[in-house]
RNA sequence: GGCCAGGUAGCUCAGUUGGUAGAGCAGCGGACUGAAAAUCCGCGUGUCGGCGGUUCGAUUCCGUCCCUGGCCA
């Protein structure tokens, strides 16, 4: 019975060791990876994005890694779009899907579909950040009080990223995302099926670990690889090049920080990072926490006895 | 050795015309519906360097000692 089949998803914060288990429990149970991290995703970047190599793969399919090009606006949206028919073909190979990565938001909008809604508009947004930056992220709140009330009342003022969607959507088609909000998608048939590990390590080793690694992408050409992006003409601006290490990068090649104050604060970001998946996944329905690392023996002998 | 500037929260510092102190960052917790490696919200008792003195009361004034940095010998 082909409904009966489950789906893994592999989850838990940067540096947890999602990778290794993923891949272990692929040979495991003959599945295939489908990564859910926002910015392995994209092709091009490498050094700092702690993408698995030919040989950590060890042979197992990897999908939805290394394919959109790093000046597109891709979303959430389109990621559960893309995984959707990506488990349908695995499970047509009689396979088990395997969901590897750490974008929580990603994982939520496979499983709870987000509710319809416009697609993003660059040109608004260029204009919302323009007046951003002219008046302030108040003013923004301001405007959007005027079309949408409800949803301002609902949003602190410095957070203009929410604001500036809702000025979006009630640009866009003259509607309020606030109305929008309460008509719920129907889950997806193999929604019940996912069964999500998520990992736990320790904290103060989390850390070091996220430190040491940060220190590995800078000496391993990270500066290097960020010229060449912008030589290739991509976007400073755009998610590919927002990504922890890249941003404070691009800072100082253009001569807002020291070498040495992009690595500490890209260390920093990645910490605060790590907290912050932690705190998402803590919220995420039917988790199955394990404490540890990915790569060590006693979580995998307690996620092998916890896969029925 | 002399002079000057400092020693206040894990770090960087603000402040108290004498009534035992507060920001940023860190840390911790939380939110999250098409940027999510994004964005935002909440949480601040610490011998105010040590010891004495003045005072009802000292982190604040005075003395002295210790430490740090700079300048002069």
């Amino acid at each position: 019975m082909s409904s009966q089949r489950p789906i893994y998803a592999v989850a838990g914060p940067t540096a947890s060791g999602k990778t290794a288990l993923g891949v272990r429990l692929a040979k495991y149970v003959a599945g295939e990876v489908i990564n859910f991290d926002s910015v392995q995703l994209y092709r091009g970047i490498q050094v700092a994005t702690a993408k698995p190599s030919d040989d950590e793969r060890q042979g197992i399919p990897h999908h939805l890694i290394d394919y959109v090009d790093p000046n597109t606006d891709y979303t959430a949206a389109d990621w559960a779009a893309d995984a959707r028919v990506k488990i349908a073909e695995i499970e047509g190979r009689n396979k088990i899907p395997i969901l590897v990565g750490g974008t929580g938001f990603y994982l939520r909008t496979l499983r709870q579909p987000l509710f319809e809604s416009p697609k993003t508009d660059e040109k608004l947004r260029e204009r919302f950040r323009t007046i951003r930056k002219q008046r302030g992220s108040e003013h923004l709140h301001a405007m959007l009080t005027r079309v949408d009330p409800e949803l301002a009342s609902t949003l602190p003022p410095n957070d203009y990223v929410r604001v500036m969607r809702g000025l979006e959507v009630y640009f866009q088609t003259g509607e309020q995302l606030s109305k929008k909000q309460p008509a719920r998608v129907e889950s997806p048939e193999f929604a019940g099926r996912v069964k999500l590990f998520v990992l736990n390590p320790p904290r103060d080793e989390l850390y070091e670990k996220i430190n040491r690694r940060t220190e590995r992408h800078f000496k391993s050409g990270l500066v290097e690889e960020v010229k060449q992006l912008l030589t290739a003409g991509v976007s400073e601006t755009g998610n590919a090049l927002g990504a922890h290490g890249y941003r404070r990068v691009c800072e100082y090649l253009r001569g807002e920080r020291t070498p040495v104050s992009a690595i500490e604060q890209s260390k920093q970001d990645v910490r605060n990072y790590a907290k912050r998946q932690l705190t998402w996944f803590r919220r995420e329905i039917d988790a199955i926490w394990l404490d540890g690392f990915g790569e060590e023996e006693h979580v995998w002998r307690e996620l092998t006895g916890k896969l029925r």
